[in-house]
DNA sequence: GATGAATGAGCATTCATTCAT
DNA sequence: AATGAATGAATGCTCATTCAT
């Protein structure tokens, strides 16, 4: 009753076909067929729909796990003393991590970009709460929003994609965005 | 042989498709069924073919005239007086206009983002002659180039689009992006 | 433009497919993959999908075709002097022609029953009429409608599908609902 | 291997998937996925196959069950003083008592209707017995047989699932039969 | 014996591309 | 040159059946 030896597998498979999805998601976007996806993770298309219900659900899926692992930095940043400071790092280790693949350019897409509602909510709502921390120690300015925010930073995301740009591309980009962000 | 009468009929055809697609593409993206284009155009597949080689040709070759009305644009506040006023309003204009569809997202896309070389790198071109006027002009900080600015503005243009973004959204996006663009 | 060439094989096909529809319906009922139909017509998937947009209007159509050849029947019944005669005759034609197979137990079933609504309705109109004229004529009892006499016609057709009936079985089962529908 | 303890959950597991299959087969006919009925019986897919060696099986098994029900009131009816009414109260009785369901529907099929031959001849022997004796009794026309009565019966019942009949049109076809039935 | 995870063939449907007319 | 009919590979999803635990 504690320890359940069947689920052992099906734990490892869920989690191979997560990982499969989520590689090949961020390398091709949400158009990979779902075969390639099973074909990757070593299992059959039907194992796939055990585990997630549709191929939208297994997208999803991957996306949460991506999205949960951005709340977590988001957190983290929280804890710091300087809330400007912790505003624009939090920005840039989006960015540093690599984390801005093909993914995100379909999760973020129209149909899907409030799809997600807890755990994309979740992560604006802490990126909400370190940017209002960060106009309140005057550190950006006060005439946007949260949405505002997100729609750049979206645009940013996938800009750098795009073009594969090199860090020194990204840095220039980005110092841009964040001058763009303080208060005149 | 020697003569071609039906020359006139192939290129109204031709344009009539280009038009099509333009539009089409312009409202569905590229995934837009090719037959759904030829019966917009009023012409058979089979035309569509004769003119274009692939699918893609034909979206490459819609992009590149919007990429050329674009280019026309640009050249024409070239000749303004203020450039940086010039810098500024086209930019504003390319978003005004309208011109972020839903083709642009696609053919923006990591596979494409460098395909239509030719009137792409004309078009670039030209901004980079704004650039540079206008960062003579002390309106823009010199501390970026023009892979910088592109950058930038294609992440806006995608952004712009995912979010459906009224236009409220967008004027402040736009803002923080103007006011990250001029120097310090 | 008197004729069109191309359409003959355009309709050729159609119709080879209609026929080989229906003669896979007939004999399997609509489970028939359309792969299966599509390969007895010797032609493409894609090509069966040309002239009928799904499966169902496939079936629809092939339906629809055996439905029409028993209106005609139905309308000739209606210009015999004996009403009480041409009604039971007409019965008795649409299980003598071997017309009962396994696409109608399919068609008539619940979803599809009343789906056809043209030509099914336009059928029960007609075998309506049969029913009325033959009620006046004294020769059908008048505490049963149109209602009753499709419901009890339809589980004939299909028991005598199911049956493989022989015509000894099939007349001594009729004689049961003839005396049935007599006035007692 | 000498003593068999888990032979009592075996047979009722046999019983719980049989009783799961025979509902879920009733309401939505042979095309319920195997993986819901054995859900419903609270066992695993592998245990249902455990117990049939494949879904047709089950499925017959699963008939087999409803017919010698029937068979079972059949036989009761037998004990009647009154033959003909023993007769017409045990047809009304298999319609009354909503045993026509879906997968009557599927049973009755071409492919599968002389599948359960030894119950479903048990249930004939007995139903001629009925018949038989109704027709001795004079209430009953002598010029059917026990396979004429079948097929009309198999055909009522399809036919009364395949139109939802509300008990009116059940009656009223009924009726039909029954006076089609009688001696003239 | 039981479980339920895994399999993979099968199906309806779409669409870029080819080709007979 | 144009047409549009035909093709057939590809895709998401289902489900009977098998098998490792």
């Amino acid at each position: 009753m504690t320890e359940r030896p069947l689920r052992a597998d099906a734990r490892r498979n869920r989690e191979r076909v997560l990982a499969a999805a989520q590689e090949a998601f961020a390398a091709e976007g949400i158009s990979v067929p779902l075969d390639e996806i099973a074909r990757r993770a070593g299992v059959g298309a039907g194992t796939v729909y055990r585990h997630f219900p549709t191929k939208e659900a297994l997208f999803e899926a991957a996306m949460v796990d991506r999205v949960e692992r951005m709340t977590s930095r988001a957190r983290a940043a929280l804890n710091a003393d300087d809330a400007g400071a912790a505003f624009f790092d939090f920005l840039q280790r989006m960015i540093a991590g690599g984390g801005v693949k093909r993914d995100l350019v379909d999760a973020l897409g129209p149909q899907r970009a409030n799809a997600y509602e807890g755990p994309a909510r979740e992560l604006q709502t802490v990126i909400g709460e370190l940017l209002f921390r960060a106009q309140e120690a005057g550190a950006v300015r006060t005439d946007i929003g949260l949405n505002d925010l997100m729609t750049i930073l979206k645009g940013f995301f996938v800009a750098v994609h795009i073009d594969k740009a090199d860090s020194g591309l990204q840095e220039r980009a980005f110092a841009v965005i964040t001058d763009g962000l303080r208060p005149r």
